[in-house]
DNA sequence: TCTTTCGTACTAATTTATTAGTATGAGACC
DNA sequence: GGTCTCATACTAATAAATTAGTACGAAAGA
């Protein structure tokens, strides 16, 4: 059996960021955001949303005529979990080789990590 | 249609990383390593081993009785892509947010910092 | 009112990801 | 040589992930 992923997959993520963007949608909100994207049909949209309210990411709540949805965590505790769920299973749940690695590939500049010093003072 | 994944899955990472660590494996080898870890069947482990082959992650060559396999990629290199895989799916391709949310979760200690400086320094 | 539009519910199909059983053959051991 | 060990090849099963079609009813517009 294969368990079901506890954390967002590509595409669920891929919706969730729309709606933690626009707040309060519904079913046609997303799939015009989405259509700008990529081609994706209507429906396909609604059963991700409704996959997404079952694993609780998202509340559904009858408006007029479509049903409104909204996320039910915000957008920061998610993709904590995520970026916690990544470093446990990439890197043993030890985030410095990952800064190693984004160092070597030259993702982090000497600004990025001023600005993260500054931050680390301000959150002691 | 799905696509396949680009980067190892969950458990295809589990066995590479048992793989990189003994650098020449047979299926038996992986399968002793993977049981100090969890229940999982022999032939389990050799599917899983097979599909690497197909993806190319590994390179099977004949040796006395058992297949030998080995690394086709260097560990740093695969990691490195499923970092830019993560950073591009979940921060639209910007390490900064990554480190912000690291920080926020106390994961991040003013000595990686420093580390992290000193590295930066010596990788201009 | 009739027709068109829109939203949902239900159904379903495909491929991946994961797990593992069975058959078969080669070699080791007695 | 006969038996046991084990490695592989093949088959298969199941649930998740992703995609989308169809039917049906409500509402909007003509």
């Amino acid at each position: 059996m294969r368990p079901r992923s506890t954390t967002l997959t590509e595409h669920e993520l891929e919706i969730m960021k729309i709606i933690w963007r626009l707040e309060e949608v519904t079913v046609r909100d997303v799939y015009e955001a989405m259509l700008e994207r990529r081609k994706i049909a209507y429906t396909t949209v609604m059963t991700m949303m409704n996959i997404l309210e079952q694993k609780k990411y998202l509340k559904k709540s009858q408006n007029d005529r479509a049903y409104l949805y909204r996320p039910a965590r915000p957008q920061s505790q998610v993709i904590k979990g995520m970026v916690r769920d990544f470093l446990d299973r990439v890197f043993n749940g030890s985030a410095e080789p990952l800064l190693v690695h984004l160092v070597e590939d030259r993702r982090l500049s000497a600004k990025d990590l001023e600005e993260l010093t500054r931050l680390m003072r301000k959150n002691p």
